[in-house]
DNA sequence: GTTAGCACTCGAGTTCAAGGAGTGCTAACA
DNA sequence: TGTTAGCACTCCTTGAACTCGAGTGCTAAC
């Protein structure tokens, strides 16, 4: 069987119904709905092909169809009209220049849950492919060692480390211009054990004292391996009768709740290069975070220049809204491209 | 009336019984469960009275009887039994060293929350009254000027600040020296618009950087004022059924993810000193926050030295089972407190 | 003061019928 | 040959009536 043009407009007009109403919908309701001046017996027999043809399911008998996966598929990838919508201005609640970039990914979760009702999520851009920019050691306090790191992109790691015996202004400039000379401009994954043995044996009679040093260098390198995840607006989810129930409800907010569980997101996102937009749609079972079979997940990659990529998701219904959504996020993309860009000004 | 030594252990049993159960306890129960020996019948006489006295209420006619929030507070005063209770070890679960305050208030969230299957939160401790014990500023890069501040309890404050024209190292050297001596050893509110005019006098011609660059300060001093609050074990409130209805979980999630909404509780438990172990029960009503009417709250402020206050809260319904709640939070002061001194060898 | 007994209340759960939305099929129509 | 009207059928929803049982309050007897 093939999908022509009725079926198609049909089909369209079936999704676009349950997108709105979230009931299933009948013949007769699509029969006056579309402009197509067809009976609803007509919207019937095409109907019973459509459901044949796997796009829309019954409930049970007696009930109006709903879009099956499939038919979701068919929607977003070649159904949605690229209508204008007035996207509230997201810069407008952005730009209160935060500084913090922990503030800032919160700020956007939050924005964009309010924007779309939707539950979202946003990754920190990973850093660890990121180059030393520069490190500096300073004492504290009589045994206590300041170690400061900044990476590209100007993420600042800190550590302060304790040394057994103190160290002399003259050996912690020492110290320091052997950390620069050695690791700077090295990404965090270039800087291996071979290198530290080298610099331990420079640092001569203070060679345990630069270990303890590495150590705690490379631990503040190392310690946001895992990526962190915040995410807004979990409580939306009550808005959509199909994902309130107590049941799902509580394992999706326990979910969110265990970020770690979204990283499956991230690492997906990332990964797929397929549309050139960064922009990807998961839909039901395809979503790789098994908890959300029963949601539709929209993920965007965005970048901060040098490098630093994160993932932005939207988590909704299979109803979601998919043209604001995507809409949406490609503002978004666009609008952190440009706030970086005058940012570095 | 009088609340005599019978009625006690009635409304004792009901209590336990009803905080096991969760549903309406009725006389017969009541007379199987005691060893007062008593027949249904005079249970109901004597419920009745605990009724009119405002210790129990009942749903309706012909439901058992619950206890009113008059009654948990009674309990929770006078009749918890302070059994010894296998509390499961958490500093093992603790000590794993987490070196960031960050993710050891993470660990300790969810730790308690896994231990008492209710919903956790913890209050970072509060910083602003510590006094700055460490300010340096560094060049990164031409125009780009690092900032850290320590403040007592080793708490790192950095921001990256971009100026107009670069600066020699010479400056540089003189404006940390400049700032040191005037700061080291304020706290935070202590700096004031004087000082501050007074620098910038002192820095001569280049007092306009001076301004930046104490602004810079002034707003990584002050970034944390709202404090940082951690939640855990959200999902949890789903496992009993009188907080689990849409309307109710729909805003207690609401209220865990809008955390700003949590620092009523945090205010209030550090500054109610009246008990001297620092924990405090609100039952119903008595809690600050309005979207938990219907639930009861067990805070407890912990310490990390030099005056760092913090507070732990764990929110559950109104049968939460108080003894365990309160006895683990004890544990855990402890060995917060064990933690700490550990740490500081 | 305690208890047995009994009538009563009220919610939870079940059954049943009515109502309605929606379907599939058939036959007639253009 | 495609479209449509009509009709019987299915099945969910709603609400009323009903039963059941837990629990109560009250009274009278112990």
């Amino acid at each position: 069987m093939q999908l022509d043009e009725r079926k198609t407009k049909i089909l369209q007009a079936i999704i676009r119904n349950y997108l709105e109403t979230g009931e299933p919908v009948g013949s007769r309701t699509i029969s006056k709905y579309t402009d197509l001046n067809l009976s609803s017996a007509t919207i019937r027999n095409e109907m019973a092909d459509l459901e044949e043809m796997g796009y829309i399911l019954q409930p049970h008998t007696s009930a109006g169809r709903i879009p099956s996966d499939k038919g979701y598929r068919l929607y977003v990838d070649t159904m949605m009209e690229d209508r204008e919508r007035e996207v509230i201005e997201m810069k407008e609640m952005l730009v209160e220049r935060q500084d913090k970039m922990e503030t800032l990914l919160k700020q956007v979760a939050k924005v964009l849950a309010q924007n779309t009702q939707y539950a979202t999520m946003i990754s920190a851009p990973q850093t660890h492919h990121n180059k030393v920019k520069f490190i500096q050691l300073s004492r504290v306090d009589a045994n206590q060692i300041l170690a400061v790191i900044v990476v590209e992109g100007n993420v600042i790691k800190n550590n302060i480390l304790s040394v057994a015996q103190e160290l002399s202004d003259e050996t912690l400039l020492k110290l320091n211009i052997l950390l620069n000379t050695h690791l700077n401009g090295l990404s965090m994954e270039e800087i291996n054990l071979g290198m530290i043995a080298a610099m331990k044996q420079q640092a001569g009679i203070h060679s345990d004292i630069v270990g303890e040093v590495i150590d705690a260098v490379a631990e503040a390198i190392k310690a946001d391996e895992d990526l962190e995840i915040y995410t807004s607006g979990t409580n939306n989810i009550f808005r959509y009768p199909e994902l309130a129930d107590q049941q799902k409800a509580s394992e999706l907010i326990n979910t969110f709740e265990e970020k770690q569980q979204l990283t499956g997101l991230v690492q997906e996102a990332l990964a797929d290069e397929s549309s050139e937009t960064g922009i990807q749609v998961y839909i039901g079972n395809e979503t790789p975070v098994q908890s959300m079979k029963d949601c539709s997940v929209v993920t965007a990659t965005y970048e901060l220049g040098e490098g630093m990529k994160g993932t932005i998701g939207i988590i909704g219904p299979k109803r979601m809204d998919y043209d604001k959504v995507i809409h949406t996020l490609r503002t978004l993309q666009t609008q952190l491209d440009e706030l970086y860009n005058t940012d570095k000004k």
